[in-house]
RNA sequence: GGGCGAUUAGCUCAGGGGGAGAGCGCUUGCCUUACAAGCAAGAUGUCGUAGGUUCAAAUCCUACAUCGCCCACCA
């Protein structure tokens, strides 16, 4: 009775919450180290604690989701460690915000007052992405949660940090570093993102001293040459080959630089010759580095001018002193043209404004020694992309990497655990805080203000989580972890890192596969962003079409590495499915016997038991191989043609008959089937679909274990039944057919019409026999069809003759001559090859002379030849022979 | 400048050496006791262009074109 209360659409609202509930607190998502299952681990990858859950998040953590329910299913140890991010500079500037609206800034607070307010923040909204994840249904273990400020996490940076140290691939330098003016910190190469811009090339002529002519140079920067230091040309540049070694008087300065050579200048770009700026170009620095040239710093951290840029610039802005030292060498006309250019800028990754390369002391880690290791890894397989070609570049990266700037100019985040002694100049690395000098025994050491780069830390995620540095039960049975998803924008920030930390620190990869997806774009082909607005919530979407329908979408259709439109057809058609199998279910909960008999001895089975069975094989089949594959899309895809093409659309629809008026035994048969398949396709889409697929089963089982933790569905390729397959698809045909003859051609009742069958005739017989009812009930109306049902043209020409008008060739729905001179085309090349084979092995000379290997594999194809021979002459014959 | 991906039905996309696929949209007919978020029947494609390999190419190879992405110190 209660079957009759489930109502005809799906509802998810009234039934999500209860099951994730239900889930988590009874403990279904919790994992532990267990011998006697294999493990399966997937580390999630840490969303920023400021964040919401966008469209991205939720494809991320859907597809792992999945991985981790199919598993858990198959019996694994599945954990699904989930945490969150500090997100250095993002959180930071979330906090600042809000202390601006109170009028206040970081530096009136404090460091350890700021400190306190981030920590509070973080605590108030920081749970707020793992509520939201959720909502989506993610099966984490929520009681490992972590966070990469926790302290265990916290120990493992400073652990780290102080092993590299000691090994000499941690040092502090004076380099040229991404500054960006607006966060006010340095960021690393890999966050400058690089921009191409609309500007200016201007030329400007640099007067020779004493002598009464000028070297033209070229640049996009006219306010960096008043901390130009020379000027370089190519040693093999004829035109300026004599003005090596002059110098030349800087304009506007008035200082006196050396004209040099430099093999690296290009004699294509500009006029060949190029001013250098040690201070504030990379480019410029290492020419400085190479010709022993001071560095005139002229902008500051703020983005303006220093006093060092003369007095008349001093202050200024620098996109102001661009203006002021244009008109300005305009007034002294030494612009000789200014051209439009169109050339890439480095912009900071968070706040977009243009980054400024300055000098500054920062700490770097060495990455070559670490670099290669992971290279290695890649290319001996031992770390795995999916798909492939991500290896690639991934390589490219490792193999062309630079020195990891990892210090940040900020006061959230790990702190470096390095003092320095005032009275000495000792630097102290230590885990511990320092309070004198080793050295000196000075009590003025001083920490350094700066914090580490945020991905720092979640380098070390894999084995950090899992209670690194110490030796634990977890890390020995988890570690490595088995497959990391992530989007492929982040493979170099993270995935990378991760890898040569892993195998620095736990001596193996951090996971041995990775599985790559691409970006959700919106409907129209374009990123989602805040800033265009064209963001689609997941929350919303959860709430107007339901968390399981958000994941199907996200989930068909998508293939590895591939961008993903996200639109609200393909969730409208995600949810008609849901809905779909809502019915279904509902269909076979209101048959269902209310005694409880569900087992039916294969003996009662007729053939679409068989045949849909048989197809549940199929279905088990390709979801199993997709999944294992990743290819998590197909796997769904497979289940949705087979829930509605095959288990709806037919079986169902064939089972109303027996159990609305047949036989109980017949009825009986039906039911059982009819619960066997439901059951396994529930289980087949629950890591997919799990609130509904929970729920559905809830009421197929009422009492029993819940389905998050049935088994999945065991491969079993031997319990296929070809035949039932073969008969059944006939059947199906047939029934297409007699359903095409009546709607397109109006055959009323009581005018009779004739099939044609294409197919050897004993076997039209049997099938026609076993055929009858289903093809009586299914394409009701026609009856009088079935007698006329026959098998050769000729015979289909006699029924004519008896007064039947309307004939159609059965898989001559096609053209039946167009495909008789295909297969006469076919035979033909086939026949040839096979020729061409069976002379090269009848030739004495080849078989003597050829090595065994290549014999064989003429046999093979003498062999394969003659089968695809054999089954095209079948087809002829069964098409009839002329 | 280098690398990668895409190009298949009106739209969004799967597939992939031998008979062109799905969803949506469209046409026609249906409220048939699971479902109108549904059922049944249909129409629609020189699979970007040009070469090559092959008995056979939408599929593999090579160029090219268009779009997109990533990397990069031509100021």
């Amino acid at each position: 009775m209660t079957e009759k209360t489930l109502p005809p659409v799906y509802a998810p609202e009234q039934v999500e919450e209860k099951w994730y509930r239900f889930w988590e607190e009874g403990g279904f998502f919790r994992t532990g180290v267990d011998p006697e299952k294999k493990p399966f681990c997937i580390v999630m990858p840490p969303p920023n604690v400021t964040g919401e859950l966008h469209m991205g998040h939720a494809l991320d953590n859907t597809l792992q989701d999945v991985l981790i329910r199919w598993r858990r299913m198959q019996g694994h140890a599945a954990l699904w460690l989930p945490g969150t991010d500090h997100a250095g500079i993002a959180t930071q500037a979330r906090v600042e915000a809000m202390l601006a609206k109170e009028g206040m800034s970081r530096y009136d607070l404090g460091r350890e007052k700021f400190l306190e307010r981030v920590w509070s923040w973080k605590e108030r909204y920081g749970n707020r992405i793992t509520l939201q994840l959720r909502r989506l249904g993610a099966s984490c273990d929520w009681d490992r949660e972590r966070f990469t400020m926790d302290a265990g996490c916290s120990e493992a940076v400073k652990e780290v940090f102080l092993r590299l140290y000691d090994r000499g691939l941690i040092y502090r330098g004076s380099y040229i570093v991404n500054w960006c003016p607006q966060c006010r910190t340095v960021i690393s190469d890999i966050e400058v993102e690089h921009k191409d811009t609309a500007g200016n090339l201007y030329y400007i002529k640099y007067p020779v001293k004493n002598q009464d002519r000028f070297v033209t140079i070229a640049t996009t920067r006219p306010e960096t040459m008043l901390g130009d230091t020379a000027v370089a040309v190519n040693p093999a540049d004829e035109r300026y080959g004599e003005l090596i070694g002059q110098v030349v008087v800087l304009p506007l300065v008035g200082r006196e630089i050396p004209v040099i050579a430099d093999a690296h200048v290009e004699t294509e770009f500009g006029t060949g010759a190029l001013k250098v700026t040690p201070a504030h170009d990379p480019y410029d620095f290492e020419i400085g580095g190479r010709h022993n040239l001071p560095a005139v710093r002229v902008i500051d951290q703020d983005g303006r001018m220093t006093p060092e840029a003369g007095a008349r610039y001093a202050g200024l802005d620098r996109w102001e002193c661009r203006k002021q030292v244009v008109r300005d060498l305009e007034a002294q006309g030494l612009l000789v043209k200014v051209e439009d250019l169109s050339h890439a800028v480095g912009h900071c990754y968070r706040c977009d404004t243009v980054i400024e390369p300055l000098i500054s002391k920062q700490w770097f880690v060495r990455m070559k020694p670490l670099a290669e290791p992971a290279i290695n890894a890649a290319r001996e397989g031992r770390v795995r992309f999916v798909p492939e070609r991500f290896t690639k570049i991934y390589m490219h990266w490792l193999e062309n990497i630079r020195d990891w700037c990892i210090s940040r100019q900020l006061w959230w985040g790990h702190r470096i655990p390095v003092w320095y002694c005032s009275d000495c100049g000792e630097t102290i690395a230590s885990g511990r805080e320092v309070r004198e000098c080793p050295k000196c025994g000075s009590a003025r050491v001083e920490q350094d203000p700066d914090v580490l780069d945020t991905w720092f830390s979640s380098a070390l995620w894999p084995f950090s989580t899992l209670g690194w540095p110490g030796e634990t039960a977890d890390l020995k049975f988890f570690y490595p972890t088995s497959v990391l998803v992530t989007g492929r924008d982040i493979i170099f920030f993270w995935v990378a890192r991760m890898i040569f930390m892993g195998l620095a620190f736990m001596e193996d990869v951090p996971f041995r596969e990775v599985f790559i997806h691409g970006l959700v774009l919106d409907a129209l082909g374009r990123k989602m962003s805040k800033s265009l607005g064209n963001g689609v919530d997941p929350i919303d979407v959860i709430e107007s079409h339901g968390a399981d329908s958000l994941r199907f979408m996200l989930v068909t259709g998508n293939t590895p590495g591939n961008d993903l439109r996200f639109n609200f057809e393909k969730l409208e058609g995600a949810r008609n499915f849901i809905n779909k199998l809502w019915n279904a279910s509902r269909f076979v909960l209101m048959n269902l016997d209310p005694e409880g008999s569900r087992a039916a001895a294969p003996a009662d089975r007729e053939l679409s038991d068989r045949w849909i069975l048989s197809r549940y094989r199929e279905a088990v089949e390709k979801a199993t191989a997709g999944l294992g594959a990743y290819e998590l899309g197909e796997a769904a895809r497979a289940l949705y043609e087979f829930v509605w093409d095959e288990f709806c659309d037919w079986y169902v629809e064939l089972a109303k008959p027996r159990l609305y008026r047949g036989t109980p035994g017949e009825a009986a048969a039906a039911r059982a089937v009819l619960h066997e398949v439901l059951g396994g396709l529930l289980r087949l889409l629950h890591p997919f679909i799990p609130f509904v697929t929970e729920e559905i089963w809830s009421h197929l089982n009422k009492g029993g274990a819940p389905l998050i933790h049935q088994p999945w569905p065991e491969d079993t390729p031997g319990l296929k039944d070809p035949e039932a397959e073969e008969e059944m698809g006939l059947i199906i045909e047939i029934i297409r057919a007699v359903r095409h003859i009546r709607a397109q051609m109006s055959v009323p009742p009581g005018r009779r019409a004739a099939l044609v069958l294409v197919a050897p005739e004993e076997r039209v017989r049997r099938i026609i026999e076993k055929g009858k009812g289903y093809i009586e009930e299914l394409a009701a109306g026609s009856v009088t069809l079935a007698a006329e049902l026959t098998a050769k043209p000729a015979q289909a020409a006699h029924a004519v003759a008896a007064g039947v008008e309307i004939f159609v060739p059965l898989g001559g729905l096609v053209d039946m001559e167009k495909e008789r001179v295909r297969l006469a085309k076919e035979i033909d090349t086939v026949e040839k090859e096979l020729a061409r084979v069976e002379g090269k092995l009848g030739n004495p000379g080849f078989l003597s002379k050829a090595p065994a290997d290549v014999v064989a594999k003429e046999r093979d194809k003498q062999v394969e030849l003659s089968a695809k021979r054999e089954a095209l002459q079948n087809r002829r014959r069964m098409l009839g022979e002329q």
